[in-house]
DNA sequence: TGAGTTCTGGTCATTCTGACCTTTACCTAC
DNA sequence: GTAGGTAAAGGTCAGAATGACCAGAACTCA
């Protein structure tokens, strides 16, 4: 009968327009590890799921393009600027919220090291590895579940890895964003063999001092950075 | 001025929303040469836009799921009830409609042609060569760009041309469909070959008669039908 | 009965892929 | 300084997948 009561109570009022991103960056674990995901989560400060963390986000304002909403709302409430954002999902379900209703327009971003770097911690900001988030409020699991779906599907036949990665970059820590996107290893001879075929990757007379190895050469993305799926490219 | 005042003006009000859909089919063209991509319309009997033709669609009620919301608008504005149903995109730009700003969540569907034939044309529903749609109301031509480029792609990665399909058919008419979608032809030997080796097609011992040559197989799909790839997959 | 059509199965060369090996070049420990 | 560890870099090899093409089968129509 409550229930009943909710529906009927939502049925009035149109529902809300809200944005929400999902923000991906690749951060080394410990010292010994391999990199692994990461994304950051801010903590509600108000009821419903007062103390739980969720997803950036806030309501869309009406002087803005839904692109423009995400990159605002990202930049203040985590101060990062991603150098890629796509338009993930709307989600829309009828119990999303327990009070009002919220239809949320979501982003996925992805982000350099420096810029994640940058990225302060406060007291309502903090990353998380994606595989270990625990409950978050609203179906802000649902919507981290699906992002990781799109993400290693993406990876997989787009560019988008070199969104993880600074200006240059040696073939292996391409490899270990694949690694740790995909979560399985790859063989190192073959993956090198398949980047060098690739057209857009340039080889710098560069290379990377400081490991206990032979220094590998760095290289660099030639290709266009960004999203170039959407309806606007 | 004007554009300002309206700027300020679309400001003050919370955006509204709307669904939309676009639909294709798969149409013998004429008599003698291979199906099309077709897609229904309906005719803006109001203004913004009025007279021109548009993609069906609708504001979203309140107590209706985005998904449940696309399938009962198609259903009262085209009869259709398509098998594979599945969201675009959502657009927001500021400017796609003159007067109050619109976010519309857009759906696209796949019919078969057993469902196509139901689809009653009438003053202010017709179907349209996909590739000739001519000017449409608001940023439709747009959409309907985003959507042919999503189904060209999903069609070469994904099991959906069966969606276009009944429920037997012969491996030439699944070739029709890839070659109507991609707007190239296939080798028929080698296209064959790759889908005897399919887990998922199934061949049936009927034959399809009344073909001027050799009748062919009738083969059945026997994988799931509808978008897998959605957040609730 | 022969011509025309598509169905169906096959060959062949090329490319792509995964598994694996060898040499190179650095660092660190002795 | 020398030996051993590590990853870089380039290569081989067999099997899978792909594209181009050929030939017989099975129907209709004239």
């Amino acid at each position: 009968m409550d229930y009943a009561a909710n529906v009927s109570e939502r049925r009035r009022q149109p529902p809300e327009l809200a944005i929400s991103t999902v923000i991906f960056a690749l951060r080394g674990d410990g010292e010994a590890s391999r990199p692994t995901l990461w994304m950051p989560l801010v903590r509600r400060t108000r009821q419903p799921y007062q103390d739980l963390w969720a997803l950036p986000g806030g309501p869309l304002s009406a002087a803005e393009s839904l692109q423009d909403a995400a990159a605002r709302n990202l930049q203040e409430t985590t101060g990062l600027q991603p150098d890629y954002l796509e338009q993930l999902y709307a989600f829309g379900g009828l119990d999303r919220s327990p009070a009002q209703r919220v239809v949320s327009i979501v982003y996925w971003a992805l982000v350099k090291p420096d810029e994640a770097a940058l990225a302060q911690e406060t007291d309502n900001v903090r990353w998380f590895r994606a595989d270990g988030v625990g409950q978050l409020a609203f179906d802000h699991n649902q919507i981290v579940d699906y992002a990781l779906w799109r993400l290693r599907n993406k990876v997989a036949y787009s560019s988008i890895a070199y969104a993880f990665l600074g200006e240059k970059f040696t073939l292996a820590q391409v490899r270990e964003v694949y690694e740790a996107v995909l979560g399985k290893t790859l063989d190192p001879a073959n993956f090198r063999r398949q980047l060098r075929a690739a057209p857009d990757i340039e080889a710098t007379d560069e290379y990377l001092q400081g490991g206990r190895h032979r220094p590998p050469r760095l290289f660099r993305y030639t290709g266009s950075t960004g999203p170039k799926n959407g309806p606007l490219a």
